[in-house]
DNA sequence: TGGGTGATGTCAGTTACTGACATGACGCTA
DNA sequence: TAGCGTCATGTCAGTAACTGACATCACCCA
């Protein structure tokens, strides 16, 4: 472990995250300079760099953990797309549970208030969506259901999100998800 | 009346999307500088940015009209939300005759091969979703099946759009859309 | 005890983008 | 025809995101 003055404290990578999201909150993302955010983690601005491939990524390192967890709900065997979707469905809910709402709340805050960000969030989804397209070929679904039960998986998933942020603390996010779903499918019919 | 025009050359605008274009398809994108593309219009970088907000936006300003047409095949009598979608999709379709498959191959190859310029189109089609989530609501569909129509609507459409620039010339985007629209309502039953 | 490794600092440089102000052609009007 | 206002453009200085090259310093290990 590090001493107290050491030239290297560990965690500078969450040092730099909690950093940011505090001056975000107050600033603003347009209002905070890359520099700001690595003084107020003790570091430099060459640092920060080092740590994200950019200003905007410091927001969604933790993606790309999602995405892991996310596909993991993706049953291995190969069974119909419908069926499989809701097995992701079912995983991702478990990774929202009600004490996370709060936070979920905050960091939407900062993000719908910049257009970067929510670009940087659209991709963030679509690479999602590429990546559930994959796993589904590979279990043997044709190229075009593939792309179109991803993207309709993150569709479903991205709304309940926004409605679970949105709502109050009536209904969990399964509760919400399931009836998302449900709503689609008698759109369709 | 050439009011929109710029007095020495008329164009300038339209000059700087043809001259970034070509020098993105020869170039890339990261190796084209703004100072580059002006100067290919005989302008200069400052007059660049008062055309366009940001480097890449020069890609993408055609969208905006592309968005007015898009939401302008929604029927405005209120019927159920899958018959509105319908007439969008239909109304999408003809915008993307035959002859334009090569061009808009050309500029898909420049922005698949850039994330930034994906970001960009992401967040087009974000609005585009969003546009039409207003007009629905407007016509007395609820919120989340607004929203959840729009998302599947622009969903089907990317998708569709996508197959028809990686496809050879087999099938019109019509028929592409329609495959599509009928295999995302079999996927959900 | 000395060297290798890896995270950090320092610094110079490029480029996207912006604000402030100057300029020069065009249209309008007296 | 002269004068005047307008507006797209040019010029210039400045900020901030990002990068490459090189130095430095703590830690581990032989």
């Amino acid at each position: 472990m590090m001493g107290i003055m050491g030239r290297w404290q560990s965690g500078a990578s969450g040092r730099l995250k909690d950093a940011a999201l505090g001056l975000f909150l107050t600033q603003g993302y347009d209002g905070t300079t890359v520099a700001e955010i690595a003084a107020a983690a003790g570091l430099t601005e060459r640092t920060f760099f080092r740590h994200f491939a950019d200003k905007r990524e410091v927001l969604f390192v933790d993606q790309d953990e999602f995405e892991r967890v996310f596909l993991s709900g993706l049953p291995e065997r190969a069974e119909d797309p419908m069926t499989m979707i809701v097995g992701v469905l079912d995983g991702a809910a478990a990774l929202f549970p009600e004490d996370r709402r709060p936070w979920s709340r905050a960091r939407r805050s900062v993000i719908a208030a910049n257009e970067a960000l929510q670009e940087r969030e659209l991709l963030k989804m679509s690479s999602l969506a590429m990546a559930l397209t994959r796993a589904l070929t590979a279990r043997g679904v044709d190229a075009a259901s593939a792309a179109l039960a991803a993207e309709t998986c993150v569709t479903v998933f991205r709304t309940s999100f926004a409605l679970w942020v949105a709502e109050g603390e009536r209904r969990t996010f399964t509760e919400i998800q399931n009836a998302v779903l449900a709503r689609l499918q008698a759109l369709l019919t």
